[in-house]
DNA sequence: CGCTGTTACGCATCCCGTAAGGATA
DNA sequence: TATCCTTACGGGATGCGTAACAGCG
């Protein structure tokens, strides 16, 4: 179970064609076909179905390790790089949009006081995309939120040092003049009826809402992929659909917010670091943890 | 970075040669030795030094990561496997010792009921050797205990399914005739100054102690590498050293035990599965957990 | 000298690319 | 027939072992 092989088989599964992945790897056909067969012959059973290429069951599993694999893999040799490196001239921190709205002007705050002159870029993106940025040393810091039940970790593919900053309860959004919008607290339960708005990476994923109300029933006719959440709230104001989002969210006009009371789920910021970058992100995270404590109580 | 490269590396750095290293793996030593190079040439930096092979800063980093990679790397085999071959006609249960005592009989209850007749081997190992054999499919169901602050999981290196079992409150375990044994709860700054048995298989593991404390004050005299519990507390109560136990543990006469009221810490155990025994699991943990619940309130 | 790690060199293997073959729509 | 994956085959690179070499006690 070579590495590249791991590489070429995730390729040709996120492709659905042998043909697709040679091209985007630089490679011919015909390797990536021997490269698949290896792979089969190693492991002894047949991992994709061919004409359509679909992964098999076996196959299936196989992805659930291999990404996480390969990351770790970047992660281990940006990590050597970093100890026999210079500290970097800047600093790039990666954040998914509801953790850099409440946390940005902080973090840049401590960083400017920590190391004075330092240039700074803030990157907004994607959960999967700044844990793997932070795993693989593109970025320096990284601010990823969530919803999890209390206390539990967010479920990342991290593989540096994750600290929590924030734990904070969580509200549905709905529309002004949605009948349920002078409640004073609601039960996701009740919603389950309910249009929701799929927008993974600027409101609580439906995934985990399904999970935690342990029920396939929350469905969605909308899904918003973009990471601005002025126009997520702009979808709900219209009615489109709801959305559970983080209590401090300071909402527009035609929105209203009602806290989530069950099932018991609180919206997490945890701050992910390279091991090199550690003096400096213990005390960021302290220092967002602190603020954390006081705006939420 | 290839697999072997990192499996090599990790066998040197172990054996702290080359030549045993490469009499462990099958090689001849100038493999091992090219191997390294090939390495250390990849990476653009040295790892080990020579004479004596010691690993350097970068070699340490990476040694952080490569334990890990193999893991998963087998366990990403291990998961294929099951789900290719038949179900298992036998079932390996291994544990480390503080989780097994209170759970292997409702454990084996449950295991009798849901697959009448089969067969059980229970196996009880340390946390390590418990996490790394789900991982690679060498027993089917783990349950490995550690301490932790309150609703956080434990860190292992699992690379199956986690499921939290029982939290419980801890103890100090000391000598009936200690000046501290009549306490009602106690604080383990207050106990910095005592003198501990570093017994990190059947108690508390001090690095975690220390961790807590934010201290490295705790410092042990003895160390106790066995895995019966019984063994430890003799040591405790012929005063050799004290000890952090679950609360729920019966002490032999002799042994005192004083809750542990600060830093908040909790006794926890997790059930590890890989993917395949997923419904056998789900219901273990729930008996398990219940059992769990009802026993510490 | 004895031990251990490195370097040189030859050989087997592996792996990719080219090109031909076969299966499916 | 067109597309896509598989198979056959050749050449280059890789990687191991043998053996000679070099540093350290």
């Amino acid at each position: 179970m070579d590495a590249h092989l791991l590489r070429t088989f995730v390729a040709v599964a996120e492709c659905g064609s042998f043909s697709a992945a040679a091209a985007e790897l630089g490679y011919t056909q015909s390797a990536v076909s021997q490269q698949i067969a290896a792979l089969e012959s190693n492991l002894g059973t047949a991992l994709l179905h061919r004409r359509p290429v679909v992964p098999t069951p076996a196959g299936e599993r196989l992805l659930e390790h291999a990404g996480p694999i390969l990351l770790r893999l970047d992660a281990a040799r940006a990590d050597v790089l970093r100890v026999v490196g210079e500290p970097p001239g800047s600093i790039v921190f990666g954040a998914t949009p509801l953790a850099a709205s409440p946390h940005v002007a902080r973090a840049l705050t401590e960083l400017r006081r920590s190391r004075p002159g330092i240039e700074v870029t803030f990157a907004v993106a994607g959960r999967e995309e700044v844990a793997r940025g932070v795993a693989a040393g593109e970025y320096h810091l990284g601010l990823v939120d969530g919803i999890a039940a209390p206390s539990d970790p967010l479920k990342l593919t991290a593989h540096g040092t994750t600290t929590a900053v924030q734990n904070e309860p969580l509200v549905v959004a709905l529309p002004t003049d949605h009948p349920l919008a002078r409640r004073r607290r609601i039960n996701l339960h009740d919603l389950l009826d309910a249009r929701w708005i799929d927008a993974p990476e600027v409101a609580a994923p439906l995934p985990d809402l399904r999970a935690a109300t342990e029920t396939d029933a929350i469905r969605s006719t909308l899904t918003y992929t973009g990471t601005d959440v002025l126009s997520l709230l702009a979808l709900v104001a219209a009615g489109h659909g709801l959305a559970v989002l983080p209590a401090s969210l300071t909402l527009p006009g035609g929105v209203a917010a009602v806290p989530v009371e069950s099932p018991r789920l609180v919206h997490r910021t945890e701050l992910l670091h390279g091991h090199v970058d550690e003096p400096a992100a213990t005390t960021l995270a302290a220092v967002l943890a602190d603020a954390g404590e006081r705006s939420t109580g």
